[in-house]
DNA sequence: GAAAACTGTTCTATAATATAAAATCTCAGT
DNA sequence: ACTGAGATTTTATATTATAGAACAGTTTTC
């Protein structure tokens, strides 16, 4: 089964569905429940129109409401669908286990990465045991530009999907280090492809800096790819070698064992 | 943050609301990724209609298209909700070492359950590593009239809302065993109140027996339960009895916590 | 290898739905 | 008890979602 690397960025054709995940967005981003009246502030429609949204929501589950304060937060039936992702996405399945072995081997921080549209979406995070680590979520969200793991996935993209990709996203400085300019990322993505693996130094947040190398599905295609972050001063170049080497060798065993599915 | 404990059933207010929910459970219920043309066999819509909302998923990440059969299957939007949710719900947090502990003390399979409107959803599942065992999975959902979960949770609501899942739930049987009687539930009920923790004996599913307690939140209302679900064989008498006072204690200790946030 | 059958997609008119304004209700703070 | 802010309900209307028809693209059948 295939998952169609086609990505568009139309306005969805049902408003209202464009609208409600406004609202879950909305109400995602609130570290508190959020009441109606901020939700419609937050969201600029008519009052009427986000209460009916909402309420429908709740209805099916996506929304809770919640009376101190009152409010809405997010709903059991996203952890339903969210669950029985988890649980059908293959790559995910095979990879927990490397990325279990990954940290352990490294102590550091691993992330499995998945493109997301124009961002690259953090589907596990197994974090490091040490004091001072890379702290990063499973569910958040990365930029192509700044993080080892876009970078990889954008260099072995094929180029119609990379030319979409760099067409559309903003290269936002994070760091003094962040690359902000699409032709030296261009350079740099040529060489990826040539070492096979990313790496990214200070670009994402200043005292991290990361490696990443490419898991490939069935179709030859990149998928996912996964990380290992760390702390900027415990990544000498040795250590870079060493650990890029046992990475590439498991996404690659990882891409194997995909294909064979 | 109080969760609202009124449940109602009303259609939702936006159609286009309810219509795309049906398209993700379709397409969640389904193994394989789903053609369009079955989708729109499957709900009675118009194919048109099913198109744009299908389409409009897919835009918004609830859903992706695959090209291997063709069709669609749910996306990484749903993980990055459902992630969300299990970072927010303060009773997952803290439960979670408690299932560890308990699984570990007892071998048996763990779970943590939570009201779904006429079902109960569960939230976590921590399996025995034992040979036989229950299996159950995170993300499924239960019945309230044949689950030791289920059974703890309706116990201990308040009379109004036990009236409200008694009266639209159905008594589906599931073995010879389940209860599909009301009034010899209700008396069950009664007696899961003084005894602080209900059990089912191949209720639910032939050759499995369960024990659950409840947990409260702070506002002393049941917001959750956990039971240990073994194989019928093992549960003796004495083993319910260290099993359930165990179980018990666990979850009044999670209820204290939980009231102290 | 041509035709047929199926599935997916676009176009368009219309009916039906979502919308927003105003009115009403609820409740917390004074 | 009064006031005011927020949450619902009601209602008319305009807009949007809908479904039918026509089209395109694949796969199956003969």
């Amino acid at each position: 089964m295939e998952i169609d690397t086609l990505v568009e960025t139309e306005e969805p054709r049902i408003q209202s569905l464009a609208r409600a995940d406004a609202i879950l967005s909305a109400v995602m981003n609130n570290r508190e429940a959020m009441s109606l009246s901020k939700l419609t502030e937050t969201l600029g429609l008519n009052k009427t129109t986000v209460f009916n949204l909402a309420e429908s929501l709740v209805v099916l589950g996506f929304l809770m409401r919640t009376s101190n304060p009152k409010g809405y937060k997010l709903g059991l039936r996203c952890l339903e669908l969210g669950r029985h992702v988890s649980k059908n996405l293959p790559i995910l399945e095979l990879s927990r286990p490397v990325i279990r072995e990954l940290c352990k081997s490294t102590e550091e921080t691993v992330n499995l990465a998945m493109p997301y549209f124009q961002e690259v979406f953090l589907v596990e995070a197994l974090q490091s045991q040490l004091g001072v680590r890379a702290t990063t979520y499973a569910g958040a969200r990365s930029n192509y530009h700044s993080s080892a793991c876009g970078k990889v996935l954008l260099a072995f993209f094929p180029d119609e999907r990379r030319e979409w990709v760099l067409n559309n996203i903003e290269f936002t400085k994070l760091t003094q280090f962040t690359i902000t300019d699409r032709g030296e990322l261009e350079q740099q993505l040529e060489d990826i492809r040539v070492k096979g693996f990313a790496t990214e130094v200070q670009e994402n947040e200043l005292g991290a800096s990361c490696i990443a190398a490419p898991i490939f599905g069935p179709f030859n295609e990149v998928v996912a790819s996964i990380s290992v972050a760390g702390v900027v001063h415990r990544m000498s170049p040795e250590r870079v070698a060493e650990i890029s080497s046992e990475l590439t060798q498991r996404c690659a065993r990882l891409s194997r064992e995909l294909i064979a599915k």
